[in-house]
DNA sequence: GTTTGATTTAACCAACTGGTCAAAGTTAAG
DNA sequence: CTTAACTTTGACCAGTTGGTTAAATCAAAC
């Protein structure tokens, strides 16, 4: 039953772990806390996994991968460039409402520990060189203005991703430390992102609000 | 010469905290690091400044109204939008060369503990609001297009601090992990950022880089 | 029912960490 | 010189933390 019934412990652990290193990065952590979570002994913890560096090097890898989802599929589609961007933006801040403490925690631990992002990085198959690629096409069929892609890579993901790693500041400063209202504020976001950077890029072309 | 000479210890452990609290964070943060840093004893640390906590809450402070500098004068100034808007963004990307460790460090803490974020905010003058009303007189006056104002502030941060943020996951995606080569960009980021922005908020406008 | 291997537990440990304390050193004033 | 206040130090402490170990429990195979 070792293969049939891995969800039972090991599965739980992993959850616990992420719940509690999410929460306090890999120094806040206590593997205490993480036995607790998990409803279980803190030996046990040791013995599924060794030291405290790989349980969490699996949780972070774990989160890591899921943020870089499918995305691929829907960038390089037949699509007009307008309409992938747009899907992209709309799926990626889909994607952070319901994992809102994962930019913050991702950024932590990138900074922490910049050496164990860059193995994760090269034994993944992440390569931005084609998506590059694929905004100088679309910048030499004049879709879009000449710029440097990647500021522009950088742009959609700093306006994706910074209100949810800022948000503590960002809430308080302009929507009166309001939960809902900030909530609400992120989804609506979905769109006037996208209409930001189009109205930026597109050659000829202003977007209004709702068109 | 209590006064006169406050120079010396109180001026070492703070600049060694700062050091080590940037670096490190308050959770990885050591206070024998700190004292060690300082060239003092760790004892000494703690007639200084009675606890940790006592401690990182002077330098967060520090840095974090270091942050929110004099940008004020540039923003409220009789200039057209469009040159103030440019001079802000410049003044704080250069800020931010200067001190390239305060956005992940300032983001991590501001998740760590929200509460004492609140109470920096409250202390200070820090009004969010008449910015925003500037922002929509602008857009009164259609010098620039209508949106909500809290989307165009958080753009213009998070395209301004994003990239030092996240800074060794971009270097390494977009620029071979050359340190060199990011520095560069961020620098001709003052300029593209900038374009970015009033092309897509200015009506009837389109910026050409070096224009 | 006994053997065998994987799981689970309680008790324990060494290292580290923030923090304390009493004593010693330093400085300026009386 | 003496006093008194401020600085600085080395030694120490109690609590925490990641990690270990030996024994107990459990489940299936024989």
């Amino acid at each position: 039953m070792s293969e049939i019934n891995k969800d039972s412990t090991e599965e739980k652990i992993l959850h616990a772990a992420q719940t509690v290193f999410i929460q306090k990065g890999m120094d806040g952590a206590r593997m205490q806390e993480i036995a607790n979570e998990a409803k279980i002994n803190k030996a046990l913890l040791h013995y599924y996994f060794r030291n405290k560096q790989k349980l969490f090097e699996a949780i972070f890898s774990k989160v890591f991968n899921q943020i870089f989802p499918d995305i691929r599929s829907l960038i390089f589609s037949e699509k007009p460039f307008e309409e992938r961007l747009g899907a992209f933006v709309e799926r990626y801040i889909d994607l952070l409402l319901k994992n809102p403490f994962l930019p913050a925690f991702i950024l932590k631990e990138i900074n922490r520990d910049p050496d164990f992002l860059a193995s994760l990085i090269k034994k993944q198959g992440i390569n931005p060189e084609e998506i590059l690629q694929m905004i100088e096409q679309e910048m030499e069929a004049e879709t879009i203005c000449r710029m440097d892609p990647r500021d522009l890579m950088i742009n959609i993901l700093g306006l994706s991703i910074f209100p949810f790693a800022a948000r503590p500041l960002m809430q308080m400063m302009f929507f009166n430390n309001s939960k809902k209202e900030y909530n609400e504020f992120l989804i609506k976001r979905k769109e006037s992102v996208k209409i930001f950077i189009l109205n930026s890029i597109l050659v000829n072309k202003k977007q209004m609000p709702g068109g």
